[in-house]
DNA sequence: AACGCGGGGAA
DNA sequence: TTCCCAGCGTT
């Protein structure tokens, strides 16, 4: 059996042609988003990079002013009630995050001094911080050389180097290489080779409808445009689940909680053919440490309950934040 | 490696 | 309706 044809000469990594290329490119065309700013502190980029997991930077912007006005340093969160994080949390999403950000705050608050820390190792052991997070913060904020890759980056290297439509929904050892190789030698070119490499595929190598005349990669550099944009073999195949699910009704019951305590019966409404989710829901939610039971007043006058009745589970009172 | 976890805007 | 968005923590 011979041997398979060689493989087309991989470039592994671009050319410093091709990253000065990208970010001149950033320096004409880059947004003017406020955690870019000189003056920005290590804390509200940290605040803007958790805000930005899963969620776009156009309904992240308003909420992260009101943060940054309220609690400009993470003693201020720290001292927050969670009720009124999770209610400045508004919509953004997966609340959950906002639970870590304030654990994240009384971290620092406590064991780092009030300063976001350095490194990679001690970025991960905060709470809410994951690979991609923590090499974000230690470029953007402490201006640091770290290989980010991120969804845009993955697409962007995946593509001009792979020839590839998708980078596919995790983070792969390949594609780990090719940040790391396609990471500038030089600290402050590494910096600013991050944050444009990212805009480029926020704003230009798109996952939809790619400006690929707008790309300065184009010409010379991308594997994926020389090959004519071919689709990936596979669509993304990320079947996520629509209406009906816990998901959902966990969102419709943190919407109703940010309004105030609510009783059973409403909580109950949400759903009114499911019992059983609303329960399953209410449950996980309290688990979560998003919601918190409201104690069944008993009857004024009336008995003690059953001494045997440890369960108060079918008795379900309201539910409040926490 | 796979799964659960919100919500909204665009194709 | 589907896909996508500066991912993370758990199993």
């Amino acid at each position: 059996m011979p041997a398979r044809p060689a493989p087309p000469a991989l470039q592994s990594h671009l050319p410093e042609e091709a990253t000065a290329a990208v970010i001149a490119w950033f320096d004409r065309s880059g947004r003017d988003l406020p955690w870019r700013h000189p003056d920005a502190s290590a804390w509200s980029i940290l605040v803007s990079e958790i805000m930005l997991q899963q969620t776009p930077v156009v309904r992240v912007l308003p909420r992260w002013q009101e943060w940054m006005r309220r609690w400009p340093a993470p003693a201020d969160l720290a001292a927050a009630p969670t009720a009124e994080v999770l209610r400045a949390w508004d919509t953004l999403g997966y609340p959950r995050r906002a639970l870590r950000l304030q654990e994240c705050a009384r971290v620092i608050t406590e064991q780092h001094g009030g300063q976001v820390p350095r490194g990679l190792e001690a970025l991960r052991a905060l709470p809410g911080i994951g690979e991609y997070t923590a090499a974000a913060i230690t470029a953007f904020a402490h201006h640091g050389r770290a290989a980010v890759a991120d969804t845009n980056i993955r697409r962007v290297l995946v593509r001009t180097l792979d020839g590839h439509a998708h980078p596919g929904p995790a983070l792969t050892a390949h594609q780990r290489a090719l940040t790391a190789a396609s990471l500038p030698e030089g600290r402050e070119q590494s910096v600013r080779w991050n944050q444009a490499v990212m805009e480029l595929g926020a704003l230009v190598c798109t996952a939809r409808a790619p400006r690929c005349e707008e790309c300065p990669l184009r010409e010379r550099h991308c594997r994926w445009f020389a090959a004519g944009r071919p689709e990936g073999t596979g669509a993304p195949a990320r079947t996520q689940a629509f209406a009906g699910t816990d998901r959902q009704l966990r969102g419709q019951i943190m919407a109703l909680l940010r309004k105030g305590p609510a009783g059973p019966e409403a909580i109950a409404a949400l759903d009114p053919n499911d019992p059983e989710r609303v329960r399953r829901c209410r449950g996980t939610l309290v688990a979560d440490g998003l919601a918190v039971e409201i104690p069944q007043q008993p009857a004024a006058g009336a008995a003690g309950e059953a001494a045997g009745d440890t369960e108060s589970a079918d008795l379900a009172g309201g539910l409040r934040l926490p």
